[in-house]
DNA sequence: AGTGGATATGTTAGCGTTAACATTCAGAGT
DNA sequence: ACTCTGAATGTTAACGCTAACATATCCACT
């Protein structure tokens, strides 16, 4: 409690001396070493707490080689996607003792994946967690810095680094299943930007689902993620005939998908079912209110801290593992059945 | 480039044996210190390249007491707006040299603010900003930690902490002269938590535009902030009379209040009149496309790691800041004359 | 030529911690 | 009583870097 700082913090000498013991016994106390006798701990306890000492971690990390500090890169976590991943990374990390230290990436070439581990690396972290739902940033990781222990956030299929991310092909063929099973002959897809690697599995569950079903798959609308491009495929397919059913690879394109409907006279879903992909919080209050397929980021998160300390602490002998988390279908008013 | 690495990573002796200096010369070299030789600096550069050296940071931080690591402390990082702020924050602080430790609290009492900031000062962060939308966090910030320059975003009338924040109290007042000059009596509000700065200042900026234009303002509904919220709020407004104007406190609820009334068959805006505040990049899209108070969550972030390098910087004479980030009015299509 | 003052380098001493080794002291086993 | 073990502590030496203080070296100006 009471800091009666003497100009600069205390240290652990100070607290030594205040305890009547070595600097050495102090640092036994505080890493709970068990030979101390539990008076003198009681004792330093004591001079810690009445000089308010606070052990220097930089010091610590210093000797100890390890800063108990993890690594994030990621894109723009103003995405929902993003953010609440880092959000599970987080709260996991710090739940096990670790600090977390963040790069966002704006674009994918303004300052390359490499140049933010080179820069993660610098700083000591014990470990590295890339969201790289980019091929270009999963190739990234081909050249990782010296050791540091490294796990990829929906980075394909990487070589030789762990990998958790969510079944984006079991996630396709979920939404485009389920759209066949209302009745619909054939399904649409407004896919998500090519270098993604989640929108290339989106597209390829769609695919499979409905080659298997017999049906031909339709030339898929490009889009970028953002609303504007779905409004803008949305008015492509308004204007299309024979269109029923379509499967927007995620949440904010299928609001602009939407919102094109809508003021096209399209009725959702009346004339034409809609299938998201995120569920996003706001989704259930679209109009219709969405049907989608929810990823759960949060378990993506904590299951990256997993696997990377897995890594960490279990040095040595880590294989590489492949975590995959599977999205499930949440069922709303934007689709009936044919 | 060639990192002929021998066992352990090289560190500045080997690359002052291997450029035939001594170490403090490759310290200077490293510094951009101005007395050494070009033809010095070349060779240790040279040195320092085949080596495949990285200086380390943790050894730098340890003897000049600074980290280069910036604090930030943030509710929620889910949400949009936070999200937004924390991503302008790290892309400034990255601009200037400053590496980010992110500490996102869950709710309000899962850790307090106090305890984060005890736990980034533990990590010897060099200054800290904190995201303190709710009374209750912006009060913790009174006890700060030593001497760690801090900055408060959205922290309200905080004593003697700088302080970053959109101008709510205008924005609110903006949202409902927007509605008053549509020619509506008077103008329904759906309020954030009290417990949020935000709230009240939207809160408050609506009652005086009310009072200003001689109009008794009626009783706020309570939101969360949630889609959900929103909705619920929205269908008691569709139960009542006399309703034609809504000003909601963010676009979330907005969302949740267009959906109510869509399924009460109440029509926007030929019936009701709805503002939103934030201009999350959905609300464009949402039918109809919402009229909102624009946040630039961008600037905020990067006026706090002005104002926080400021006070890092030019240490001691720095007067306790206050910078007002202004809102702005988008006009969309939720509102019409009345 | 002699001295001053830059300019360029080397040497030494920490920063605050933990690791490794040294020491002390008690109690057990013979 | 005499070693032997291990628990409890102290002492010393890093960790890799920068700051502060030497120490040359060179040129200019008296």
């Amino acid at each position: 409690m009471g800091a009666t700082q003497g100009r600069r913090p205390p240290v652990m000498a100070d607290v030594a001396k205040e305890a009547g013991v070595s600097h050495q016994t102090v640092s036994r106390v505080l890493n709970e070493h068990p030979n101390v006798r539990s008076e003198t701990r009681a004792r330093v306890m004591e001079a810690i707490d009445k000089l308010g000492y606070r052990r220097n971690l930089v010091a610590r990390a210093l000797v100890t080689k390890h800063s108990r500090t993890l690594g994030v890169v990621s894109f723009d976590t103003t995405l929902y996607g993003p953010a609440s991943t880092v959000y599970g990374i987080e709260q996991a990390a710090r739940g096990a003792g670790y600090f977390v230290s963040i790069v966002s990436l704006k674009s994918i070439d303004k300052i390359g994946v490499s140049d933010a581990l080179d820069y993660l690396a610098d700083q000591g972290v014990d470990g590295i967690v890339v969201v790289a739902p980019q091929r270009s940033a999963a190739q990234a990781l081909g050249e990782l810095p010296f050791g540091v222990p490294t796990v990829a956030v929906e980075g394909g299929e990487a070589g030789d680094v762990s990998v958790v991310c969510v079944d984006q092909v079991r996630g396709g063929r979920m939404a485009t299943e389920h759209l066949l099973s209302l009745g619909h002959e054939t399904v649409w897809h407004i896919r998500g930007p090519s270098d993604w690697l989640e929108a290339e599995g989106r597209v390829a569950g769609w695919r499979a689902a409905l080659e298997q079903a017999g049906r031909t798959a339709p030339e898929p609308l490009a889009g970028d993620w953002s609303p504007r491009s779905g409004y803008e495929a949305g008015r492509s397919l308004a204007s299309m005939k024979g269109v029923t059913a379509v499967f927007v690879a995620n949440d904010q394109m299928a609001l602009g998908v939407l919102r094109a409907f809508t003021e096209q006279g399209v009725r959702v879903p009346d004339q034409v079912s809609v299938v998201g992909f995120d569920d996003i919080p706001e989704s259930e209050f679209f109009s219709p209110p969405l049907t989608t397929i929810r990823q759960d980021f949060g378990a993506v998160g904590r299951h990256s801290i997993e696997v990377l300390l897995r890594q960490i602490e279990g040095q040595g002998s880590h294989a590489c593992e492949r975590l995959v988390v599977p999205p499930s279908l949440v069922s709303r008013a934007s689709t009936a059945r044919r």
